[in-house]
DNA sequence: CGTACGATCTGCT
DNA sequence: GCAGATCGTACGA
């Protein structure tokens, strides 16, 4: 099975909350200043525009942060949070639809010695990647690619050649947006299991 | 212009 | 388990 690069009409896809699901077990690279890291994805979670009380885009609010979201699928939107993080999002849907699906885990497949130095630890264990925070600093990621294309040879998603079962990926609610109201409890958040497929991928 | 706070992580207790 | 770090963004005055 061939790893091949996602193309802009996956991106398209109208339904933000199966794209959210469909990313698990997708592969994201990246290429900063011509230092190449890999990894699984394992955590997203999905905004869901205009309507949704957890996305910055909510009621159509329309600033020059969020102006990224509204660009066609396909896009990266990257913005700082807590005074400390960046925060790594896939703008999906069609242009003046601000979808997102925010990026919260991954497990390290290549580069791993970079990426090791980039969060100045000498070894990986399963948490390493777990939180979004986490996952722009191993990737390499800042405000210097919010709104860069994932066509583009910086950062890119390939299919991978893992399928997770169904029955391995979970559905719950997301994290740290309690200010949404009922919003809150939706079930936008994907995760896979800690499983036997990772462990021997991982250890 | 001033201020409140957030899609969080780490290290110490 | 909790406080501290640390700053861009949004919004109201």
């Amino acid at each position: 099975m061939i790893d091949i690069k996602l193309t802009r009409e996956y991106y398209l896809e109208s339904d933000v909350v199966k794209v959210a699901k469909d990313l698990i077990g997708k592969i994201i690279h990246s290429n900063i200043e011509g230092e190449i890291t890999s990894a699984l994805i394992t955590e997203t979670e999905a905004y869901a525009g205009v309507t949704d009380r957890a996305s910055h885009a909510y009621n159509g609010r329309r600033t020059q942060r969020t102006e990224i979201m509204y660009k066609e699928g396909g896009t990266a939107y990257v913005y700082f949070c807590y005074g400390i993080h960046y925060l790594f999002n896939i703008v999906t849907n069609v242009k003046d639809i601000p979808y997102a699906v925010l990026i919260r885990g991954i497990y390290p497949l290549n580069g791993v010695d970079l990426m090791l130095r980039r969060v100045n630890k000498l070894k990986f264990d399963k948490n390493s990647g777990n939180g979004p925070g986490k996952v722009t600093k191993l990737l390499g990621i800042d405000k210097n690619h919010n709104g860069i294309s994932l066509m583009d040879d910086t950062i890119w998603l390939s299919s991978g050649n893992i399928t997770f079962n169904d029955s391995l990926i979970i559905a719950d609610k997301r994290v740290g947006i309690d200010y949404a109201g009922d919003d809150a409890l939706l079930p936008y958040r994907f995760y896979v299991k800690y499983n036997d497929v990772l462990r021997k991928i991982y250890e």
